[in-house]
DNA sequence: TTGAAAGCGCTAACAC
DNA sequence: GTGTTAGCGCTTTCAA
């Protein structure tokens, strides 16, 4: 069974082998009814498949894309990943993965990697908002690219998608902060990503609102269990040891993302810290299992599917040749509300959704139209 | 900015393509001194990126391995394919990544699509285990094929990589059983599946060993966390509204995944019923949520990086030309026991692990190895 | 409607 | 050591 070429199609047809490839891929016009069927036929039979790498080096076209991202271990990205690869797939593209394990080093060397194999764009989870030296190489031989989830250089000079990072931020630290005597601990994810600039600017910009800038206190963790876990076991031990009423103590804690409010959790409960009665936690993402944990995570949810469809149909258009005038897409997330937060009194930022069935991702069916609308 | 090509390249160093090609290759021979240096310093700096797609061409060879898994989503895949994923890239190859939902049908078509690409080799965790036609295929065209993490046919006719399912559902369903008065639900995936059938006959064996076969229950899931709500909650209230003593009233749950067991902790959450007071449960995996319910899941644990390291390797090695005397890595599962399960008063089969820091997976070192070296 | 022939960018004999 | 020459399997003008 030695592979079989289009030349041995052609010759088994008594065709050339222009004409095979005519109806490998069905011109309408060029071969006639008879030898189209006969052609065919003969595909079937002896399933023949064309080679796709001869293919591209004559047409220029690979129909294979990388994807670029952070952690697939992280629960947040499959869904991501999911996104993109269905939408691509429908499309005939198949999807090289890049695991960079947030290393800038191995995310250069993927990107070269992926312009030796000629992908026809790139989908670009960047392990770091500030070097663009890899993405300016794929722009030099001419490879689109779309930014998801983070952003590299002002968010305006490249086609993205992504969430609106300040507005979740700020809506989740408005809420915890609707308490009065509310001292708010953030952990905010590594300092130079551009989600946590925005995550960031959200925050102060509701304890500004809430005349709470001296209440809020800011770590930087990495986005694991561990990190979220040992930020605020230290910041435990702090208070531990130094009078009771020092002003690091803290009865809310937001994490960047739900992975690292797990690991804050755990550290409360290990503590013997009732959550929520004396500390209100907050995620970002709202993967599957933020409704699984006890209590279950209150967090700011992220369209993630959407937001992977959404990052392949742009790349899809920008291959096609389209050039869209709006060049981020911007989802909006949405404030959920489950066990980790007290219920509101008073009526604050985002609706009372405590007793949505904690399975239940909150469907941002309304936000995204508007959001994928946006870029039209 | 044209794209270069290796005649640009050898007209600038004023030689012939050979010798570039030589160089990018690194030859050892064949290029004096002076003229590498040339070429290569020439190389850096214009930039060039020899095409991989031209290269597959004329070699065969395309550096690029197709791994299919059924759902990404599922947060025990991803550890898999990180594993695989960055052994394969240590050694240059590159992953095209092959979601199929559970579903065949994806399967084929997947598989057709890196025949056509040309991959070297595939790593399968295949949606079933009773089809093999789209297996065939890939031997039929001569691509090296490791399946992992479920068996196609007998586990010994292909290559593979898998866990001991039997010893490990033994174990953890001989653990639940220990107590005279245990009555077993498990939770067992869809049926057809190698897992299933595997693990079935270790609760089966299990339930023989402790003359308990008559209070066994089997039923089938799907591995989502519905599946293990729904049925848990449907034997729940099948239990309320017959008599008390009903048969079909059980107190230990085993489920084939976490995901699954996760579900049955839910809806025994829902009713009220304490775990493992009254309800004992146990998952199997050991993802890294595991440990991050309340209570702590009780599982059988996978190697699963591990696996997805060692699929990678016997695929290295068929694809270097070797054939592996022994055709199926098999790994060793291992009880770690939390909360979801009660301690244990007498000695009964695995260790008694429920203090076992919650955040730790069992790292299982020694079966690693023993278990990687059967392959020699 | 069909075929012949020239490439796509690279590697690998085989000469020199 | 270095260059020449065929291809690898496909698409795509350009003629017929």
């Amino acid at each position: 069974m030695g592979k079989l070429t289009i030349t041995d199609i052609a010759r088994l047809a008594g065709v050339s082998k222009a004409t095979v490839s005519r109806v490998l891929n069905n011109r309408a016009e060029g071969v006639g009814a008879q030898k189209r069927a006969q052609i065919l036929k003969l595909v079937e039979e002896t399933g023949f498949q064309p080679c796709s790498t001869a293919r591209c080096l004559a047409t220029g076209e690979s129909r294979s894309i990388g994807l670029v991202i952070p952690d697939i271990t992280n629960p947040f990205y499959p869904l991501l990943v999911r996104g993109a690869e269905r939408r691509l797939n429908e499309c005939g593209y198949s999807l090289f993965l890049c695991n960079t394990d947030r290393s800038l080093e191995t995310e250069e060397a993927y990107v070269r990697v992926l312009i030796e194999k000629r992908v026809d764009g790139v989908i670009l989870d960047s392990a770091g908002s500030m070097h663009d030296a890899h993405v300016r190489l794929l722009e030099d031989n001419g490879i689109p690219i779309v930014l998801l989830d983070r952003a590299i250089g002002h968010r305006t000079s490249r086609y993205g998608v992504f969430v609106d990072n300040q507005r979740g931020a700020f809506e989740a630290a408005a809420h915890l902060l609707r308490r009065d005597d509310c001292r708010l601990l953030f952990l905010n994810g590594p300092a130079g990503l551009s989600q946590s600039i925005e995550r960031r600017a959200g925050v102060e910009e509701a304890a500004r609102l809430a005349g709470a800038t001296d209440r809020l206190r800011v770590l930087e963790g990495d986005f694991s269990v561990d990190s979220g876990f040992r930020l605020v076991a230290g910041a435990l031990a702090e208070t531990q040891t130094a009078a009771k009423s020092t002003p690091a103590a803290f009865n809310a804690v937001f994490a960047a993302n739900d992975v690292m409010a797990i690991g804050a959790l755990r550290a409360l409960k290990q503590c013997g810290i009732p959550v929520p009665q004396e500390v209100e936690v907050m995620g970002f993402d709202d993967i599957e299992l933020a409704g699984m944990v006890d209590p279950p995570l209150s967090t700011v949810s992220q369209p993630t599917l959407e937001m992977g469809t959404a990052s392949a149909d742009l790349l899809l258009r920008l291959i096609g040749g389209e050039k869209p005038r709006r060049k981020a897409v911007i989802m909006v997330p949405q404030l959920v509300l489950r066990g980790t937060t007290r219920s509101v009194a008073v009526g604050g930022a985002g609706d009372l959704g405590s007793k949505r069935s904690a399975g239940q991702v909150a469907e941002p069916v309304t936000q995204r139209q508007s959001a994928v609308g946006t870029i039209r």
